[in-house]
DNA sequence: TATATTGTTACACC
DNA sequence: TGGTGTAACAATAT
């Protein structure tokens, strides 16, 4: 599941081999992963348009695209198990997303709804077997942020971050459960079902607590590791979860490090002698160790 | 066959 | 009424 450090590492990989290609056509074989604009319109847009920058805002990918002085931006959010894959069409594939078994042995594959190709003949396949996904255009880059039904918070990694602002809107809603409030996106972004149960544990708070039951030095811990863990995840290009695929090792090493994320009944890493407790909340799964986090 | 998964929405409840 | 919680939905691999 791409969360914030798995969706920078495609975009940092994709800018490294997107940057000035042309779109010479757009296939799409799903027309449903296509939202806000009609087949046609998205395909007249994009084709002999060039793409100059790429962008990350939340768990969305942006990539910006320019026809005749004319600017635009390509979005996508891979949900759960959305893969951007690049092909140079000599072996070479970048991007990822969420592992799918043996789905680079061929591309395009089933999973391939859309996929654009450049001028040069390489190509960006945007792969979801779910189909739960989504990719759209939109005309300057502000127009992202209503893309999220919810109002996104701040960017963590950002020097926006501030931990009394952090504080303070947590505190508007003092009756949701902390794992509750990292997920939805209001007071940061970029944190999943992942991160939030590895920075949960770290900062010795369990997933269940209501906010109102939080103090200021817990906040200022939590506030501390959603940093640090988000950090040094992009700094190993993210976390797999299921089938290690590894095309060309660019597959995130973060999985090694995960301490209770889907290590239920595994003893706790803190060798305090108990198991990791699996529990859900709002029908999402979280773990805890029931006796390091209070 | 039941289950797992995310973001969103619909709706029940106090 | 608003804040909160629960369930359902999209689709499909395991």
């Amino acid at each position: 599941m791409p969360e914030l450090p798995e969706v920078e590492t495609i975009r940092r990989q994709l800018d490294k081999v997107l940057l000035q290609k042309t779109i010479s056509s757009v296939e799409i074989r799903l027309n449903k992963q296509v939202k806000g604009i009609t087949v046609p319109d998205f395909k007249k847009q994009l084709t002999n348009s060039k793409i100059f920058e790429t962008r990350r805002r939340a768990k969305m990918l942006a990539l910006g695209i320019k026809k005749n002085k004319q600017v635009g931006y390509l979005v996508f959010h891979l949900k759960m198990t959305g893969q951007l894959i690049f092909d140079n069409q000599h072996g070479e594939l970048k991007g990822g997303g969420h592992p799918i078994k043996n789905s680079l042995e061929k591309l395009p594959n089933k999973y391939s709804h859309v996929f654009f190709k450049f001028k040069d003949g390489s190509r960006l396949y945007f792969n979801d077997m779910r189909q739960f996904g989504w990719v759209t255009l939109i005309d300057k880059y502000s127009d992202i942020e209503g893309l999220s039904a919810t109002p996104l918070g701040v960017e963590p990694l950002s020097k926006d971050f501030k931990l009394e602002q952090f504080i303070m809107c947590l505190k508007k809603r003092p009756r949701i459960r902390i794992y509750q409030a990292l997920m939805d996106q209001r007071c940061v972004v970029g944190v999943g079902n992942i991160y939030a149960n590895e920075s949960l544990f770290l900062s010795d708070i369990r997933p269940t607590r209501r906010i109102k039951n939080i103090n200021k030095q817990e906040f200022t811990k939590l506030y501390t590791i959603i940093k640090q863990i988000l950090r040094r995840s992009v700094s190993v290009r993210g976390t797999t979860i299921g089938n290690y695929m590894d095309a060309l090792g660019d597959y995130g090493k973060f999985s090694k490090q995960l301490k209770v994320y889907q290590r239920d009944e595994e003893p706790c890493v803190n060798k305090c002698g108990n198991l990791v407790i699996r529990k859900k909340i709002n029908s999402r799964s979280t773990f805890y160790c029931p006796k390091c986090q209070k």
